[in-house]
DNA sequence: CAAAGTTATTATGAATTCAAAATTCCATCC
DNA sequence: GGATGGAATTTTGAATTCATAATAACTTTG
């Protein structure tokens, strides 16, 4: 299943840039300085620019004509528009995924629910996030649509370096876990529409904006 | 509304290749030969080497390592994937355009779908799917989400080159302008919920793909 | 002292050059 | 005659170079 290695040098670079940009070393709105980075990845401009055309195209990174390269302002509104397409995405890939799932993977997620309830009960709120981004890589996975699964993982690309108040009100929680609970049974029925529509609901993704640092909002505008 | 123009040199050679790709002119599975289109852009290899990567990126290219650039194969299961995808976004923007919409908007909507009626009474194909596509966008651009937008658009442009068998039965098109009003409905109603459900199941999306010309098929495989 | 103009410096856009990999072509061998 | 091996050629990947646009620094002037 793992692809061949493409290293092409443009795309170790473009992913090393990325590295930088989650980091935070790389600031929202920041110049990105050519040179500086050809030195310290030491490589020469050629495949450090075309990084950077590609991560334009990705969305990550602003291409000023004449002007260089910026690191993408992140403003709310866009935080917001790529959720909701995310979960329309997940939607989507909860429909395939009913269509095309295994009794094995199935299985496999009803495992991982199990465990998600766990975490929940004894209030492990990482364990629990991390079980809960396995839950949903699975459904994407079983929707078996290639490229579903590449823009998927280009807007969560998008919006990784958000940082969220990792306060999550009870309320909020155990909503979450009901939905889960739901979607664990509309998957098990292999009710597609019913678990696409959970999905596009589900308040994960809403939960998240909410709770969502407002330090990317508006204020950075230069 | 209209964007800086931002011509760079890269992005006019890319949208070039793209025309070369949407012609035929570069078929399918086709060797992209550098040199040759340099000379035929007048431009030295490095902006159109950027093209193509940028191109890779957009999913119409295809990037082999010390192998050179091909324009990429599109199966039969990869436009399916893509229509499900854009049905998933035509949906979310019903919602979202719902809740945005104005007034004035939902007017020209309503006037265009008019328009629709009488070129269906008429059977004039052609001027049909033009109103058609002038719809679908018009609720795209009214779901006001830029990502969305782009991904749309991006999303068309990878299976502009597919060719469609012209022929639309009477039964399918009947249901196509059922579809069309129950969506003005829905829209004037702000009933997103309804709206977002019928662009996902709107069959012209699974229509074109079922009178696709199955020339794209996997028989290109080299 | 501030504003405007001018020059110097730096950064970007694109062509060119160079090294390495892949492909082609041809000779040789079985 | 087909397969194998090995130069010659072509193509790709990446660094370097060159021209131009943008920015910074410095005068000059009101």
């Amino acid at each position: 299943m793992s692809k061949i290695q493409h290293r092409n040098l443009y795309r170790e670079v473009a992913d090393r840039i990325l590295d930088l940009i989650e980091q935070g070393e790389l600031a929202s709105g920041d110049r990105i300085p050519e040179r500086e980075l050809c030195e310290r990845f030491g490589v020469s401009r050629t495949p450090l620019r075309e990084a950077l055309k590609v991560l334009a195209s990705e969305g990550s990174v602003e291409l000023l004509p004449n002007r260089g390269a910026r690191v993408r302002q992140l403003t709310l509104k866009m935080v917001k528009d790529t959720y909701d397409l995310m979960g329309a995405l997940e939607g989507l890939a909860g429909e395939l995924a009913c269509q095309h799932i295994t009794d094995e993977k199935i299985a496999e997620i009803r495992e991982l629910h199990g465990s998600l309830l766990g975490h929940y009960r004894s209030r492990e709120l990482a364990d629990y996030f991390r079980v809960n981004r396995q839950i949903h890589e699975g459904i994407l996975a079983a929707s078996h649509n290639e490229a579903l699964l590449e823009m998927y993982s280009n807007l969560s690309q998008r919006v990784k370096r958000v940082r969220y108040s990792k306060q999550m009100t009870d309320a909020f929680w155990q909503q979450a876990v009901e939905d889960h609970q739901a979607m664990i049974e509309a998957l098990e029925q292999r009710d597609g529409r019913r678990l696409g529509q959970i999905l596009r609901d589900h308040l994960s993704n809403k939960l998240e904006v909410a709770s969502m640092d407002d330090a990317i909002d508006d204020r950075q505008r230069a």
